[in-house]
DNA sequence: GATGAAAAGTGACTCTTATGCCGTTGCACA
DNA sequence: TGTGCAACGGCATAAGAGTCACTTTTCATC
């Protein structure tokens, strides 16, 4: 599977789970809320700058982030 | 410590692990041996698909590549 | 120590794309 | 029928990707 798919499921996994919404964590990451909804459904190929600000955002980390099985070989 | 310095030093960590040159790395990920270089030196703030292709290159993945004490918070 | 080759790093440049920001739409539900 | 949330398309601008000529470092061998 695309990995910015991958990304963006995770991403809406997360937020998810802090129960907030997409503008909220946009707003959190410092990100515009509709550039937001193009990293979850995957439309856009991150830089890692700002997947860190996601991640912050989100309260965790990058060893956090990917410590899932979307992402292992 | 920059985002993008933890993970050149990550990749060249691993890229020595395997005993091969930034070319070497670089042919594999089918990138340029200099664009190799700046990633390694955290010159460049990759997108999640360069990543990729490195890690692949690297024969891991994204959830051994950051699982790392570096990054977690 | 000198020397040469391989490996790594730098600066500058063009081309491509990520990012930020509009307006608008669709949906759920009070 | 209005409000919150999510998604979409398009555009301008900033920044990433890709490349080249050149320099510096590394290190084995003399």
């Amino acid at each position: 599977m695309d990995i910015n798919i991958k990304i963006g499921d995770r991403i809406r996994e997360l937020r998810k789970r802090k129960e907030i919404s997409q503008e909220a964590l946009a707003n959190l990451a410092e990100v515009d809320r509709t550039y937001m909804t193009k990293v979850e459904t995957g439309k856009r190929n991150v830089t890692v700058k700002i997947l860190e600000k996601i991640i912050i955002a989100l309260d965790t980390d990058f060893g956090t982030f990917f410590n899932n099985n979307e992402f292992k070989k």
